[in-house]
DNA sequence: GCACTTTGGCAACAGCGTTGCTTAAGTGGC
DNA sequence: GCCACTTAAGCAACGCTGTTGCCAAAGTGC
């Protein structure tokens, strides 16, 4: 039973199976290449080798699982390993920043077969950047071949700023007001004629991470780039909040009446970050940073931060140490254990174009999000 | 399904009933004495009106509901309305504060029934006070007759600082070292002969204001009293985060390099805002307040803020309207709708005791926590 | 008094995971 | 080479879930 906001659902015998089979999948994307046992799989579900047995015979009947060799005996027979097939369905993920867009296209497991990236200036007219980034769609799809209509699940949409995930309209793209009230979605929808979900980049980002996760531990991805923001994932799922937009944490004040920040307010954490930055004084940039980390993870009692974007990407050993450096001093003076680990997310801003493409296979394996609706309508999921 | 951490839990049909039973008794306890009617049960759970009706059939069988008259008809038969019983269970809600305990007798609907405070030092033994806490517990059950001993669920027990939520073993009371890694819960279960949850001061409270809220929204609760914490209520749960130590709101840096806190950090908010309580000056500490209100408020996308404690409760609105005020003005400045609404909890210190008691009725209603252990061990459910 | 509407229980049912047992497929002792 | 043993995985029967179709109960309104 999933960590979803709103406490409406009363659960069926469908929603039941449903339920078993996303977490059975999901097991099996986890496990990838490497696949994973029957037996493990009830192990890790807690429930019956039978039920595992049904529910994979199932799986295996609509093309989504298969068998894939067996593990060395233990004294009996050896145990048959299963493993999800990765082209049972694809997904396409877009990430629109502010001055390009880059497109790919993922199979079921996650894994890039095309990517396109092109220039593209996000404070052009509105038709013209839905265009090219609906063209990028057609062009990655076509870069793979095989992959036909019925088996692209939809498209992931991230890019900066606030918005609304739940209807997909933008708010304020922060420097580019004709975005304000645009409903990408719809748009985008009608011109690739497949299912849109919207989201910020860092959220997308942090879906990606998440299911990339071994454990499934809650984590913070701090995104550092033309600007900063987090992405919160809670109990395995996006925490977007009641107005979907959790994250605002480049604007978190973090030196009272400080210097002035472009958002109107004062000593904000951008604002200082950033001003460090320009100035070349990365220590202090990551001493900053990782002061405004620290209380997120006094706040929350988060497990992991994963730090990322281009800035971070220029000088990841410096950002890392700094942030690390501030969390392990607070967690000292605390002493509530050992301080949370601080990693980089690899590949500078690839994790926001191929976390997109996530925000459409997410639902599929029962992690947090409603499934992407539109045009071409999604049908009932294969299982 | 439900928004616990982690994502073990495969689903059979006995999880399954349990699910809907609580979310039925659930909608019981929030309907209070005014009831609710079968059909709304169905709407409100997705589930068809003959599953609503089999679920309180076993529901009255057991004691839990009964029907309490009839409604207005609307042309045809008019719907019967059903309630809690709320004296088919008690638990026991504790609150060790720092210079005082209180006990409180609460039925199954959240009503007290029974109420004693004393005097205690929490500088004193450890033997000592869970002498003095057990007493209060066994007085309190003495207070109200026709409470039989297997009709209190178990006890809750709230008070300051950092602990361990799953294994109920203090961590380090600020300004108690005697309680480092004590282990409350045994002691206490073994002095009551009842189950016992431990948790947090402000996680209790907000727990308690969580059953109470019409809507399922995520708020915050803000503990303003000899310290300065949170507590924290997302998708209808207490977030504890990894290590059970979320909320640690007070030792947020807002002023980097500010003034030293007695945490040994620089430009703590709790350093801040006693500093500004002891000078006189309210406005000011309501200002500080509200700044890092305004920062939890962007980084979750809370959809409300509750004031509470003693500090709070002396001077209610000079503390609401500064906290608004901030909160306001952030929102005018990031222009994502509507400021949250900040209100104060009524009664001081009360929504802690009364939210311990929480701790041990809200597994059986479906919210977040597992259900407490101990001696005398708490049966299956009875439902 | 009769037609109509709405509520809510009864009975039959499809489908879920579970249980008990059987078959498949290995290892290791003799 | 054979047999005893161990472990994995499927088959069949089962108990229990919510669902569906139907009917009795209990009102309103002409």
């Amino acid at each position: 039973m999933n960590r979803s906001s709103g406490r409406s659902g009363g659960a069926n015998l469908p929603s039941l199976r449903h339920h078993n089979a996303s977490l059975v999948l999901d097991l099996l994307r986890a496990a990838g290449e490497r696949g994973i046992s029957r037996l493990e799989l009830a192990e890790r579900t807690g429930l019956t080798p039978q039920a595992v047995s049904k529910i994979t015979t199932r799986l295996r009947a609509e093309g989504l699982a298969a068998e894939a060799g067996r593990l060395a005996s233990t004294g009996g027979k050896p145990r048959t390993v299963l493993r999800l097939v990765p082209d049972a369905g694809y997904a396409v993920g877009l990430h629109l920043d502010r001055d390009g867009t880059t497109a790919v296209l993922v199979d079921l497991a996650g894994t890039p077969v095309a990517t396109r990236t092109t220039p593209l200036d996000l404070g052009a007219p509105a038709a013209e950047v839905v265009g090219a980034a609906a063209r990028a769609v057609q062009t990655v799809r076509a870069d793979a071949p095989g992959t036909e209509d019925h088996r692209v699940f939809g498209v992931g949409a991230a890019l900066p700023g606030p918005l609304d995930h739940t209807d997909g309209v933008l708010h304020r793209v922060t420097g580019f007001p004709q975005w304000d009230g645009y409903p990408l979605r719809e748009a985008l929808a009608e011109r690739t004629g497949l299912p849109v979900v919207v989201d910020k980049d860092t959220n997308a980002a942090a879906l990606g991470l998440a299911l990339r996760a071994p454990d499934g531990a809650d984590f913070a991805y701090l995104h550092l780039g033309t600007g900063l923001g987090a992405g919160l994932v809670l109990g395995g799922g996006v925490h977007r909040g009641a107005r979907t937009g959790a994250g605002e944490f480049g604007h978190q004040t973090l030196q009272l009446d400080g210097p002035p920040c472009g958002c109107g307010g004062r000593g904000c954490v951008e604002a200082l970050c950033l001003a460090a930055v320009a100035r070349g004084d990365l220590a202090e940039a990551a001493r900053v940073l990782g002061t405004a980390a620290a209380n997120l993870v006094g706040l929350l009692d988060i497990g992991r931060l994963v730090l990322g974007g281009r800035t971070v990407a220029a000088d990841e050993d410096v950002y890392a140490d700094g942030v690390r450096a501030v969390v392990e001093e607070r967690a000292r003076r605390e002493g509530t254990g050992p301080a949370v680990p601080v990693t980089v997310a690899p590949g500078g801003d690839r994790p926001v174009v191929e976390g997109a493409a996530h925000l459409v296979l997410a639902p599929l394996f029962g992690r947090a999000g409603e499934p992407p609706a539109g045009p071409g309508g999604l049908a009932a999921p294969p299982y």
